[in-house]
DNA sequence: AATTTATTCAACCAAACGGTTGACTTTGGC
DNA sequence: GCCAAAGTCAACCGTTTGGTTGAATAAATT
């Protein structure tokens, strides 16, 4: 993760991001990624855990195709699903990028989970 | 990142994630953090640059608070923003695990991108 | 005391989301 | 050729989201 600057972050791939970030926001989605990293599967494959209709999972699957974490591939009447490390890398190097902040922060941050504590304290909460 | 097995990181906190996650997916959102990693604001402040109401940068901002990144306190009649650390490192950790096994499988996903190339070439698409 | 400033709250709205069911297309197996 | 299987599509439904406006609250200013 080397050059990059903060322009580079924010103008970079925002409608991506959105995608990506949205996408890993459902937790079937990312049970269904973690599925995936275990090796390719069909989307009834995927579908079998879930206690729901194969065209919501396949529905959600499209969401995952859509926003470029998962790539399709047609095989005869099946569809084989395949991780793509691109758009995690995005929203991998977009934390990184700000978790940095965060981290350098973390003594000023002290101060201030204390100074809300006292808050607390003093109104009698 | 050391101790994180599979079912710890499947378990952990997966409210939290959701949550993490869908407040990311927003471009607001993700406009306000970066303007948070370089100080404090009021939420005044971080409504300045934006073209929409005060209250709806309001909403932006009780979203990120509820997420957990960031934090609030009350200061007279501001209410100054901070960054917290915690949950974007645990996004930042579910993202790290699960692209291991993207970047392991970058060759065979090489060969996937080929096929679907082919694929298209030989519709005439 | 009256006013302005910072912020939230409440009601509302259109659009998007996550799920369902049923019909449809394509492919594979007998 | 026929039927079952894999998957998508379309219509629908309730809930959530991202925005608006106007009123309400609380603290600072004058």
């Amino acid at each position: 993760m080397s050059g990059h600057t903060l322009n580079h972050m924010v103008e970079h791939s925002q409608h991506g991001l959105d995608a990506t970030f949205a996408a890993l926001a459902d937790p079937t989605r990312r049970a269904i990624l973690a599925r995936l990293a275990t090796g390719d599967r069909t989307v009834s494959e995927l579908a079998e855990p879930f206690d729901m209709s194969l065209a919501a999972v396949s529905k959600h699957v499209g969401v995952l195709v859509k926003s470029d974490l998962v790539l399709q591939r047609k095989q005869g009447r099946e569809r084989r699903c395949h991780l793509n490390s691109k758009a995690l890398r995005d929203a991998h190097g977009w934390i990184e990028f700000y978790r940095r902040f965060w981290e350098d922060s973390l003594e000023s941050l002290a101060r201030y989970v204390e100074s809300q504590d006292n808050d607390k304290k003093r109104r009698g909460k």
